[in-house]
DNA sequence: GTCTATATTGTGATAGAC
DNA sequence: GTCTATCACAATATAGAC
């Protein structure tokens, strides 16, 4: 209702991403998060009690932001190969515009903290029961080589996912630029390879 | 020289790596370690002075054993699809036997901390002159499609390690068994998939 | 080399005034 | 709703005996 307060509680949570984003979660301080805002950290406490909780926000939130409308890509009616371009088209535009939440969702699912599994599950769940019975059409009329969704939603992940989650070692290798400078040319590449390699 | 000398200082290093496997840099703790081996944390602050220096170690050994021997693969002197072949082996054998190692590299890799950057580059320095030449030949003969060493080696690496680094987020998001079981059958798939998009 | 004991900070969290 | 002050504890690190 008050307007001060609405806006502190979403400047917190937006403080805390950046925070989370740039330290994980047991890196993250909730002075720094604080200070950010502009206020003492027994706001945050007052909002959102723990750190974990405040943590879970944010983390549930990512997760809604990277994968949230992927089942309703995947359920469209729609020509696979359309299809398929929308999967490619809606994976890059979150690898593009949220490069760091990406990377935060994937690496702090990393952890070894098991109660991160559920709010993760609980965000999103995909049906791939449908995408697979096309695939499997496709399959027998020789459209394409006989693959499980679950293969290739794995092969476009890994196409579009992997140069932002491993950014900073791809720059000390490759001596690459910068992500956004590979994405400029980087969906024609992943359709040719994906559709080559699905029609070969 | 004593045996029980190097015995523990190496039996730290185990320890270390497991609990900055499961935990990260700013997780982890030295009690844990320190109880792992049988020992108190004195002992740690003894041999490494402090956490930090200890993961150091951890770390540059990690980046060694996933990267250290790329570089020798890449410029060997082997027909171009051997090498490629060779080079995606190479990749999975790393995601197959040490995935936690290749997880915990990528992972913090993505920490906003800028003294890592220097110890990966002092563990790894690629020579990609050489296999961007032999790329480029191949393409003016028209044997493959015109690519960078860099991109392909990018691709190589998505299709290798993001199954590996995004493993808890696979099992949740395609209900997918367990890795190895993805891994043994993948590297046909990685290579129809590389070979397909080269030669279309 | 290994331990016990302690110093020194940090940090998340709470109590209570305003 | 916001702050000040403080607690309680955990974690790294050090000193010094053996």
């Amino acid at each position: 209702m008050n307007k001060g307060t609405t806006d502190t509680r979403s400047e917190i949570i937006n403080a805390a991403r950046t925070e989370f984003f740039a330290h994980g979660y047991e890196g993250a301080r909730l002075q720094r998060i604080a200070d950010q805002v502009g206020v003492t950290k027994a706001m945050i406490h007052y909002y959102f009690n723990t750190k974990k909780k405040l943590f879970e926000q944010v983390y549930g939130q990512s997760v809604e932001e990277i994968f949230g409308e992927l089942d309703d890509v995947l359920v469209r009616d729609l020509p696979l190969f359309k299809k398929i371009e929308q999967l490619v088209e809606y994976c890059l535009e979150r690898a593009k515009t949220s490069s760091s939440v990406l990377s935060f969702v994937i690496t702090e699912s990393n952890r070894q903290t098991e109660w991160l599994q559920p709010i993760f599950e609980e965000q999103v769940q995909l049906g791939l029961a449908r995408f697979n019975d096309e695939l499997e059409t496709a399959a027998s009329n020789y459209e394409i080589a006989s693959i499980t969704a679950a293969d290739l939603l794995l092969n476009i992940f890994a196409l579009c996912y992997y140069p932002v989650v491993a950014g900073p070692i791809n720059q000390s290798l490759l001596e690459t630029s910068s992500i956004r400078e590979i994405n400029s040319q980087r969906k024609g590449l992943i359709l040719d390879t994906i559709l080559n390699w699905l029609t070969a």
